[in-house]
RNA sequence: GCCGGUGUAGCUCAGCUGGCAGAGCGAUUCCUUCGUAAGGAAUAGGCCGAGGGUUCAAAUCCCUCCACCGGCUCCA
């Protein structure tokens, strides 16, 4: 027997008989760890310990020390699932059953299930996680596999499909249960500390809506209960936090059944923040060299021909017949914006241009994704296009990307990063692909940022780099992108001279700080949870007088605070009403004032942290408001002192 | 668009084995003028998502549509 030759984490390599498993290559390292091997990820894929190596294979061992136990652990919980579920209706067909991020899902068919019916299947769950079954990994034969699911079309497909190669198929069992399935699991249903199944739905055979639509249970698993009460608490702060939620009770935003589906209505306090946002990219903006822009929401079709949206974006689009002319609700600025550079001659001394705009546009969305301000018919793009030679496209993008990470900085928001490639559906050479995406890759390198790629999610018209937020919960939303683009120029003819007096082709450039407003302002929303810094908050100021006698000198108060967004609290309710009220409004300042303020010119501050100062001077806190407005600090931190 | 669930007062929800439309919060009015997270009383408020059907009678049963929620597929 030949050796191969495996590849650690750290680099080494390790020799190992050929046909060795993964388990075999972990007890080389050493007995203590091929002891203690529940699985491997072998070239990034997790596969089971008895797999077979290759000659170079990347292999990592994992224990139930690693990262990836407990996606392992949850594979095994969605066969307790499943086994669970065939105890309580043997009628059950199974599919498949993989964990996911933060935990597990199996697809099952021919079984009616309700909400209620899940809490049954949790306790034979617990059952069987108290009968502490061996889970063992068996190999058959194609003919029997395909004969144990005579009765089971989406079992006999993986089979004659994914499974096609393989004369044996791996099996796992645990007790009366079998399933057919890669692995890996883990030693026995035992290991399985804490079960939850959180609710069930729909999905399509393979995601195609062309197939069947069978049952989807989702659930997760943890190591310990306190794990999975963490990961509950967790949802639970997610919930109370909700967009929508915080939406409708701090009075920002509606969206209304009559005026139509993903189509929000800001109330005055959602605009103000709005206002804030499109203030602070417009700084932004003009300081980094841009020229504001503005553009219709309707064009002629014509335009969407010209730009190529017509042929790859009509059905997205809202159309509309005027005088037998039909136009179109733009679901992008930058026709427009292309349009604008082409009304007059550039010389190669112009560029780069960089114009922008607040731009609303229209995007037709499937109707059940319209979701709150995170899926939406109408938003607003900070929408900004440049026109560059190609020698000036690294400076731009990293300037861009310069802007983009101040903008996180400001919102204490982390930020990942990925390079979208070329999608099926697409316009320009493969050249032109290949140029582009080539100049992200090398800004990106250049930078030091951390990357990933995402194949095929680029533009129709060129490859992005896509910004991430990453919020205070950890979540992930989808933020702004920047767009290298060599075909829209090409299809408006955009031209410079240059300095050998002949006419060249500018490289646009696509990018938002943001994204959308939307979306931006439903991520702060809930990163924030409603507490909003100083800058932003719709109401930052809620002045409380301590009885009706105080009125006078409140209306004295707001007008000495007046370039700040101040209220005064004038119904007769208690002092403890009044506190109360304005700390579920979440208002960062409340001043509070009786007959001892009013006699000494004083105030005295209570901010939303529950801090408070008595005998303040007005002078003092407004300065204090004012740099802290300027400097857009995250938390009131007047009373900062006084914790 | 597809699958499942849900639409009752401004909000949160009860009523749904058919028989007069309910509560709490909020709002309004009156009383209270209060010192750091809910003072008291009274009043108003609903085409029970829309349309059709069954029935002596429909919030309740049936059908169609609309919207929302959880997913699927897709995107800022």
């Amino acid at each position: 027997m030949s050796d191969i030759a495996v590849i650690l984490p750290d680099g080494t390599e390790l020799s190992v008989e050929e046909g060795a498993t993964v388990r075999d290559a972990a007890f080389a390292i050493g007995p203590g760890l091929g002891k203690d091997t529940v699985a491997g990820v072998v070239d990034g894929e997790l596969v089971d310990k008895e797999t077979p190596l290759h000659d170079g294979a990347d292999l990592v061992i994992v224990t139930d020390q690693s990262d990836e136990y407990l996606d392992v652990l949850r594979h095994s919980a969605a066969h307790v699932f499943a086994q669970a579920l065939q105890r309580l209706h043997p009628e059950a067909k199974l599919t498949i059953g993989p964990w996911t991020d933060d935990g597990f899902y199996y697809d099952v068919t021919s079984v009616d299930l309700e909400q209620e019916d899940l809490e049954a299947i949790e306790d034979e769950m617990r059952d069987i996680i108290e009968e502490d079954l061996d889970i063992e990994r068996a190999l058959v034969d194609r003919e029997e596999a395909l004969e144990k699911y005579a009765d089971n079309p989406y079992k006999r497909d993986i089979l004659e499909d994914e499974a096609a190669g393989d004369d044996e198929l791996s099996f796992y069992q645990q007790g009366e249960f079998e399933d057919l399935c890669k692995g890996p699991h883990v030693e026995s249903t035992g290991e399985i500390g804490a079960v939850k199944l959180l609710n069930i739905s729909a999905a399509y055979w393979r995601g195609d809506e062309e197939n069947d639509t069978l049952t989807r249970v989702y659930g997760t698993a943890f190591e310990s209960e306190s794990d999975l009460e963490a990961f509950l608490d967790m949802r639970e702060e997610a919930k109370e936090r909700d967009h929508r939620k915080l939406g409708q009770e701090l009075n920002l935003f509606a969206i209304d059944e009559t005026t139509g589906p993903g189509l929000p209505l800001y109330q005055p306090n959602g605009k103000r923040i709005l206002d804030e946002l499109a203030d602070y990219a417009k700084q932004l903006n003009l300081d980094a060299g841009y020229d504001p822009v503005e553009t219709p929401h309707l064009f002629r079709t014509e335009l969407w021909k010209k730009s190529g949206h017509y042929e790859n974006y009509v059905d997205d689009m809202f159309l509309l017949d005027v005088n037998d002319e039909e136009y179109g609700l733009k679901p992008m600025n930058c026709p427009g914006h292309a349009t604008i550079f082409d009304q007059q001659s550039w010389s190669y001394r112009d560029l780069p241009v960089r114009y922008f705009e607040d731009g609303k546009v229209y995007r037709k969305e499937q109707r059940g994704e319209l979701s709150g301000l995170s899926r939406v018919w109408s938003f607003t793009i900070d929408d900004g296009h440049l026109f560059v030679r190609p020698d000036q496209i690294e400076d731009e993008i990293n300037l861009i990307i310069d802007n983009i990470l101040t903008v996180f900085d400001t919102f204490g928001l982390d930020a990942e990063v990925a390079l979208a490639t070329r999608p099926e559906k697409s316009v320009g050479s493969d050249e032109i692909w290949e140029q582009a995406e080539t100049q992200l890759r090398a800004v990106l390198d250049d930078s030091g940022i951390d990357y990933g790629i995402e194949a095929g999610d680029g533009a129709f018209y060129g490859p992005k780099i896509d910004f991430a937020f990453k919020d205070a919960l950890g979540r992930k939303w989808d933020g702004p992108t920047v767009q290298l683009d060599f075909n829209m120029p090409d299809r408006f003819d955009l031209t410079y001279t240059g300095e050998d007096n002949e006419d060249h082709q500018p490289v646009m450039i696509h990018r938002a700080l943001y994204g959308s407003y939307e979306r931006f302002f439903m991520v702060l929303i809930e990163h924030f949870n409603g507490k909003f810094p100083f800058w932003l908050a719709p109401e930052q100021v809620r002045i409380l007088p301590i009885s009706d006698d105080q009125m006078g000198y409140a209306k004295k108060l707001q007008y000495e605070l007046g370039d700040f967004r101040v209220d005064i609290e004038d119904r007769s309710w208690t002092l403890g009403r009044k506190i109360r009220e304005a700390q579920t409004d979440r208002v960062p300042y409340m001043v509070i004032v009786g007959g001892d303020e009013e006699e000494d010119g004083t105030i005295s501050v209570r901010d939303r942290k529950e801090r408070e100062a008595k005998d303040v001077s007005v002078e003092a806190f407004r300065d204090h408001l004012r740099s802290e407005y300027d400097e857009k600090r995250p938390e009131p931190d007047f009373l900062a002192d006084a914790e």
